[in-house]
RNA sequence: GUGGCUGUAGCUCAGUUGGUUAGAGCAUUGGAUUGUGGUUCCAAGGGUCGGGGGUUCAAAUCCCCUCAGCCACCCCA
């Protein structure tokens, strides 16, 4: 009989309970924040029609998984393609443009799996298959829609207990206006924001030749972009980046707009430390039409951006007569789980048993089985231990787990209609009266925190 | 998609100029210890040396191909 290799496919991983325990912790923080701000669940399949993908973003569409049938009996026509989904944003929009009835505004968020096929590197938290953590507004062209988006991914990250993030923030039609400003020329604009995007990471003699090479004037373009970066940051001076760039209507009028969610993601409590405006931010996906923003962690620079989103106007349109505006993000679960991990701030966790009921003789069984039941009703995690193992077996596994307490219940303690229970961390062991066994762990998980 | 590095036990690795039956630590299981974990001691199980081909009396070791993993770039969450 031939063995099958047992092995997972590039880029996916298993989530082991160790690991899970804490990544749902995370999940459940982001969660908690999505519906503090009025965003309602969504779910759609992991399937879509393959033209609903596609068409998007020329790059991106490379990085899509097509599916293929093992045993396909019919040819695929161009309508019946199916693939896996590449982000939550087009399925949104998709969904957007299906259901008349849904309300405006639509807040909704959505945590699911995305699937995309390029090189996978764990170091920078990048995978083949990881969990989009999505809220969008659409329904609204108000920047106050953009600012809330900023609010929500500062509320998160706070919760999560990041110490030192940077959201950047930009406009697609200040970038579009900068563009013309410097090449006399619109159809520049996406090469210019692929070059000006590389700044950090190769430098301005980099950026210079890159800018030749796509015959956009290089000395003009570094001249006014590091003006630029000196009036932005964190401490951004509108006014002196309003005088750079001139009288050219787009700039001015993204320019207008970065200011006005900038300053009402401030009244909405993001922290000025952590929120920059920044003119080399580009991004790649080119369906953004408005504001453009992105977080990244000044102590981890080789990670990807932990969030990443801006505003969309005319996605819902590909897919609908009717236009809705739209705006969001996307928070990267599996990035800010790398990132908490390399902060060594993410700690296993074997177990999220509270109790576990040792097995002593086969005369406790019903007694320990009732105990177990009883310890349920009262919300208590109980675990029994199922075989006639000695003691030793029983308390190392609790060890091993992390489950706090042991409860034994042997001929003496049964004798007397009490439970022998041991606090495995400060090894101190009571008895304390059947009846009270609930109420004792409620009260002693507490003061542990669990 | 481009470039580079690495594949030996579940994990981390050692293995001499090619030389007998491929080792260690950790982990696992059992025992020392039949009412109680972490420490210690003893023992055991666990290996297609990533896979295929070649050179050789002889290959974990040298050569070729291939697969996988990692790193940087690209792009992004």
């Amino acid at each position: 009989m031939l063995r099958i290799e047992p092995r997972t496919f590039r880029g996916t991983r298993d989530f082991l309970p160790s690991e899970l325990i804490p990544r749902r912790r995370i999940v459940r923080v982001i969660e908690e924040a999505y519906r503090r701000y009025g965003f309602q669940p969504l779910e759609t399949p992991a399937i879509e029609y393959l033209d609903v993908l596609t068409g998007k973003s020329e790059e991106n569409d490379k990085l899509i998984y097509e599916i293929r049938r093992a045993r396909g009996d019919a040819e695929e026509t161009a309508e019946s393609a199916i693939a896996l989904r590449y982000d939550l944003t087009v399925p949104l929009a998709r969904v957007a443009a299906q259901y008349a009835t849904l309300p405006r505004p639509f807040k909704r968020y959505q945590i699911q799996p995305v699937w995309r096929a390029d090189r996978p590197q764990p170091r920078q938290g990048r995978y083949r298959e990881f969990v989009q953590c999505d809220a969008d507004i659409l329904g609204t062209e108000s920047p106050l829609a953009d600012a809330e988006i900023l609010a929500l991914t500062h509320e998160v990250l706070t919760a999560l207990d990041f110490e030192d993030f940077r959201i950047r923030l930009s406009s697609r039609k200040f970038l579009a206006g900068l563009a013309h400003v410097v090449t006399g020329d619109v159809r520049h604009f996406g090469a210019f924001c692929r070059c000006l995007d590389k700044l950090d990471k190769i430098g301005w003699d980099g950026v210079e030749s890159e800018f030749q090479a796509n015959d956009i004037p290089a000395t003009a373009a570094r001249s006014l972009v590091t003006q630029l970066m000196a009036t932005g940051g964190e401490s951004p001076d509108f006014s002196a980046t309003r005088k750079l760039v001139g009288s050219n209507a787009a700039a001015l009028n993204g320019l207008a707009e970065i200011e006005t969610v900038y300053t009402a993601a401030l009244d909405l409590g993001v922290s000025r430390r952590s929120l920059a405006f920044d003119a080399t931010l580009a991004r790649g996906l080119d369906y953004y039409t408005g504001a453009i923003f992105e977080t990244v962690l000044p102590g981890l620079p080789h990670l990807g951006s932990l969030t990443g989103g801006g505003r969309y106007d005319g996605l819902v349109a590909t897919f609908s007569k009717e236009n809705v505006p739209a705006t969001g993000t996307s928070i990267g679960l599996d990035r800010i789980q790398t990132a908490l991990t390399q902060l060594e701030r993410f700690k296993a966790e074997p177990s999220e048993t509270q109790v576990l009921i040792a097995r002593f003789d086969d005369a406790g069984v019903a007694k320990s089985l009732e105990l177990a039941a009883t310890l349920r009703r009262a919300g208590v995690r109980v675990e029994i231990w199922y075989d006639n193992d000695r003691m030793k077996k029983q308390f190392a596994f609790a060890d091993q787990q992390q489950i706090p307490f042991v409860a034994v219940c042997g001929p003496d303690e049964r004798e007397r209609g009490i439970v022998s229970v041991k606090n495995l961390a400060t090894q101190q062991q009571v008895t304390v009266p059947e009846a009270d066994l609930a109420a004792h762990l409620h009260a002693a998980l507490a003061t542990m925190g669990k």
